[in-house]
DNA sequence: ATTTACGTTTACGTAAACGTCAATTACTTT
DNA sequence: AAAGTAATTGACGTTTACGTAAACGTAAAT
């Protein structure tokens, strides 16, 4: 589904591996100005043939990971963030152990959230539980 | 560190057993501001002594369960939903199964986000590996 | 009696994350 | 050549979830 008419400097440059803004739209299910809007928010750089943006498969790649990001509930910052993580060239020891602790603070929430996501699926599973119990009962009572 | 002055009214008939919002303020590390807020969005329903509010146990569950529900990235009107689902009275098989329905429907929310966490945290487990390798590499170059 | 602490209502402000136009450009299909 | 389709850049609007400030009430402590 990549944008690919052989003809444009840029596809020969990328070989066969770009997409366009609706490409990653429909296949995201997202809209452009979404994608534009994290574009704005220095979290996608895409390529331009004139004014028009064409994404490598690191931009889709971050896409993914942009969405992923927001389901788990992180904002568009704490993305970013993560991302400038991922890709600071980690010069110094002070650095890289910045880093680490930036890291080890991400986990310690994701252990936070998975444990909160276990409680609420018991929870739900309990509920539905007495539920399709109620219903027995119901149909029981006919 | 439930308010109680055993003269109210109010405390007799609840027991020992409410709090103000400055209690659940600093039990839950959260502004009165954000407790008044999840009230105007019928989440909460404290007593009333006067003009001031008292939170029964049952609304501190509530409020435990706001908080958690907004870790998992559930917007205010989506817990509300759910808390009508836990106290609507299954009138009908009808009812019953649409009840049914939405739980299934969270469920499967769940199920995405606790895929989407356990990927993340390997993900970010791999990139932790990297930069000790490197730290590793760095302090032996020394 | 007055300060201090805690609480209230009212109302305007704000940051995040887009939605929704409107006006324009560029290509390609008829 | 005209019309349609997809993209662009502004720019303003909207929703959510509170923050913040003002002005006031009440009760305990000094």
């Amino acid at each position: 589904m990549p944008v690919n008419t052989d003809k444009t400097d840029i596809s020969n440059t990328y070989k066969r591996k770009l997409y366009s803004i609706s490409d990653l739209s429909k296949e995201f299910d997202v809209t452009t100005r979404a994608i534009r809007f994290y574009e704005d928010a220095d979290l996608l750089s895409p390529l331009r043939q004139g004014r028009n943006r064409y994404y490598t498969v690191r931009d889709r790649t971050r896409l993914k990971l942009i969405l992923r990001g927001k389901r788990l509930g992180f904002s568009l910052n704490e993305i970013g963030e993560m991302f400038r993580l991922y890709d600071a060239e980690p010069g110094e020891v002070a650095q890289l152990n910045h880093i680490l602790d930036k890291i080890n603070e991400k986990m310690h929430l994701l252990e936070r959230q998975l444990e909160d996501v276990q409680i609420v699926m018991q929870e739900l599973q309990e509920f539905r539980q007495q539920c399709r119990e109620r219903l027995e009962q119901m149909i029981a009572d006919t």
